[in-house]
DNA sequence: ACAAAATGTTAGGCTTGCCTTACAATTTTT
DNA sequence: AAAAATTGTAAGGCAAGCCTAACATTTTGT
């Protein structure tokens, strides 16, 4: 599967929560939620569509490919999992734990992360 | 205090590590550790004296001055602390460990990196 | 329907950070 | 002390990612 860059994994991101919610998307929302110039993310659909992870054309309407949709989900629940962890284990505000996910979803290792997400189960398990 | 960039930061940090064990440093030896050219530490290099972090000249000795020496400071305590937790909490080889605490150490918020701090010391208390 | 507003695209530019190649300076060998 | 090898630097190039400004297209309001 072609590897994305952080950035690049960022635009997915923010897609597929628009496709969860079933809204459509249009490039304005990418545009605000990532804080970045409506340009830039015209170039970055481009590079998505190209690498295959979305369906999207000139003034189209824009969707995940299947192969944009594993990738997506991906990054999205190992977001969420590192969210969990910095809001419910260290005690981090909502905010500030989004923000740290979203910059450490994309760096940490893939055992890493199982390691945390084990680490999160136990903790369920003992509190129960 | 000027903010550096991840690459300047990793820079920062071999050096710091080489002035720690009493050794002089070399470009060819920073270059080794970042796997990067020659040509590029000399670029960082000249970046890291301009923000004057470190003494530097044409073929000259390298050396932190005290503003380099309380950045870097900072970012290998960062650094050990997080590598500690990957490594002694969730149980990874040292290597990937370090690798973690590499990445992570530069976006790493202040507040959640003081979390974790805590939460190693509670951990540590706990078990004696 | 059509003017106005909003949104999308293109073109051109900037910064960071890396590279290679060629040359300069230093260090090591002999 | 030269020659050879190593190390440092300068110049020029490239990709990623962002920007603004100008233009194209679509949507909205009347």
């Amino acid at each position: 599967m072609e590897k994305l860059t952080a950035s690049l994994e960022d635009y997915l991101e923010v897609i597929s929560n628009y496709v969860d919610s079933e809204r459509n998307i249009r490039a304005i929302d990418i545009s605000k939620e990532l804080n970045v110039s409506r340009a830039s993310v015209t170039e970055a659909l481009k590079k998505l569509a190209l690498k295959g992870f979305i369906n999207y054309g000139r003034y189209d309407v824009i969707s995940l490919t299947d192969s944009g949709k594993k990738i997506a989900q991906d990054i999205v629940s190992k977001h969420n999992i590192l969210q969990s962890f910095f809001e419910n284990v260290l005690g981090l505000s909502e905010n500030e734990a989004s923000e740290n996910a979203c910059k450490i979803e994309h760096v940490i290792t893939e055992n890493a992360f199982n390691k945390i997400s084990e680490f999160m189960n136990r903790e369920c398990n003992e509190s129960i």
